[in-house]
DNA sequence: CTGAAAGCGCTTACAG
DNA sequence: CTGAAAGCGCTTACAG
């Protein structure tokens, strides 16, 4: 089975090389008979153009990147599959890169990665959207990055993200018809825009029904199980205990079961409980567990769009998604036990 | 900054280009002085071959692909962790592909996957591994590959994969040694390598301590959360219920889980459980699950070196690592309650 | 052990 | 709207 070249499409519509390459690229300045005959034969041949040698003549890579140093499997290949999605249907190639973000050789070993794999554009997820250092040297390599939900906007990049202060008024919305009042509040790292994003709709909801923020109900996690176990102790043992707890994330909600399980505290009877992501870990905890959906996979199609809408030259209009979160009641969360 | 080539290279070393490409390939019949001249230029002008030429030139991609199917993403971002080791190691890129055995258009976009990102192999997880049409369409192809876990090893292809018999027994082991002599246990899906390794391993741990095998106390799951359950309600409403239960995965034994609350079954005091795989599940679960921790990433490392070994031609011999599956004890067993 | 020549399959820059 | 020529940065196949 010989490999097909762009020669041989050429010969068979009897024009030349450049103009078979004008028809793959999208390219305008070509009529539209040539177009379709060129590309019906395109399709007989089923004729698929060599990367390899696109990437050499035009000096791109046809490969974008992808950064992450998360925790959650989960959220990563929900990540993946997203940006995959995007990847097929322009005709890049997907690198991805776990790291870690707070070592040092973080630099080296990306500035390595990109001298090898030349990658044409980068999608960064928190923490590396607030790496600093990072992006400055992304910008002296003019290398195109977008990033998927950073903390603040300083850079002239496109961002991605989600409303995540809506999402969470939802759910201490739900609470608070459920009867509840004193709602204890985990939070998750600081500095992530999740985090703030998550407080802040917490403040509001309570705000807008009347209801007085304590900051005693409020606790400081960082998104790990661990953290979750202690700040739950905290916030049973405050001498008004809270009927609710708001966890920023499903790990730190699974903590607070772990607690009230130590303490007696049978939930949903008398604690209600609302978890953040919902990861594979809040169907299968016993209860289930209340918590907010992200459109992960559409957020990363979308954050992959716009990186490759950059660096591609001739493409149709855009069409962006409708960015949803949505709260997930299950078995956690119920009526104030007066 | 412009681009060094080969090129710069050869000129600073007063040697041909054909020689610099020697010295990076590895290949033989250099002399070390000039091999080692040559070296010190690369490191010193920080030389990166162009991938792009290297592959156009010799006709491979320097791409390795991972196909999965799996729902675990941890057990996902395990392997590709362990993959990717290799691939930088050895300058391979790593093209992830996650789909679905079970659809009919595996193989139509596989052939197209094979077709525009030309990976010069794979890297094949179960239960693609058991796809015969697969697996004969990569060898039409030529397309080397290497399994992980298959079912049978018919054939000629190499294999990785891990001895979930033995690990097994040490489960079982550890129930009896609580005195447990009643043990059900919780079928994965069969055909799965792991299944009926897990099976195996069950029933020599009965045998070698004289305790009889009860088929009653055999139930088919299916790996699924919910098959854990169903699976559970009807081993807890047996006659003589189990004073303990083996599930083939996590997942399933946190459908024990549940089903044991549901009937207010305390686990360890009146069950112990043992569930295998620890996905993060099991250290978030209350309580926690004594587990088995497979070498997941070693396995994928070892299996991408497998395959980039039959990709390249000068390399330095193996050496293989020791695989060993760790059975991790945590609060879900406990001694048999008389 | 080393090198000169040709070529991989595309795109660029230009010309018309 | 279309094409001829040159070149991207390597490797192959051969020669010595």
């Amino acid at each position: 089975m010989k490999k097909i070249t762009m020669q041989d499409v050429a010969e068979q519509a009897g024009v030349s090389p450049k103009t078979v390459s004008r028809v793959i690229n999208n390219e305008p300045r070509v009529s539209e008979s040539t177009r379709k005959k060129i590309q019906q034969i395109i399709d007989e041949l089923d004729f698929q153009p060599n990367k390899s040698a696109q990437s050499l003549a035009a000096d791109r890579s046809l490969l974008i990147g992808l950064l992450y140093d998360n925790p959650s499997s989960a959220y990563i290949t929900n990540l993946q599959a997203g940006v995959l999605d995007t990847c097929y249907q322009f005709g890049y190639g997907l690198v991805i890169h776990p790291c870690q973000n707070d070592t040092p050789d973080l630099l080296p070993k990306l500035r390595n990665l990109l001298a090898s794999s030349r990658m044409d554009g980068l999608v960064l997820t928190p923490p590396m959207t607030e790496n600093q250092e990072l992006l400055d040297f992304l910008e002296s390599t003019d290398t195109p990055y977008v990033l998927i939900s950073p903390l603040d906007d300083a850079r002239t990049c496109p961002i991605v993200s989600l409303d995540d202060v809506s999402a969470t008024k939802q759910s201490i919305q739900h609470l608070i018809d459920f009867g509840h009042r004193r709602i204890g509040f985990i939070l998750g790292t600081r500095q992530r825009s999740g985090s703030e994003m998550r407080f802040l709709g917490y403040k509001q909801a309570l705000e807008e029904n009347n209801v007085s923020f304590d900051e005693s109900l409020v606790v400081q996690g960082d998104f790990t199980f661990d953290s979750g176990v202690v700040a739950a102790q905290q916030l049973l043992r405050h001498e008004t205990p809270p009927s609710a707890i708001f966890a920023s994330n499903d790990y730190m909600a699974a903590g607070v079961m772990k607690a009230a399980a130590q303490l007696r505290i049978p939930i949903p009877y008398e604690l209600s409980l609302c978890g953040f992501d919902d990861t594979p870990l809040a169907m299968y905890m016993t209860p289930t567990l209340t918590t907010v959906r992200h459109p992960v996979e559409q957020l990363a199609r979308e954050a992959g769009e716009l990186l490759i809408r950059q660096l591609k030259k001739y493409l149709q209009p855009f069409k962006p998604e409708e960015l949803q979160s949505k709260l997930i009641i299950r078995d956690s969360t119920g009526p104030v036990n007066k």
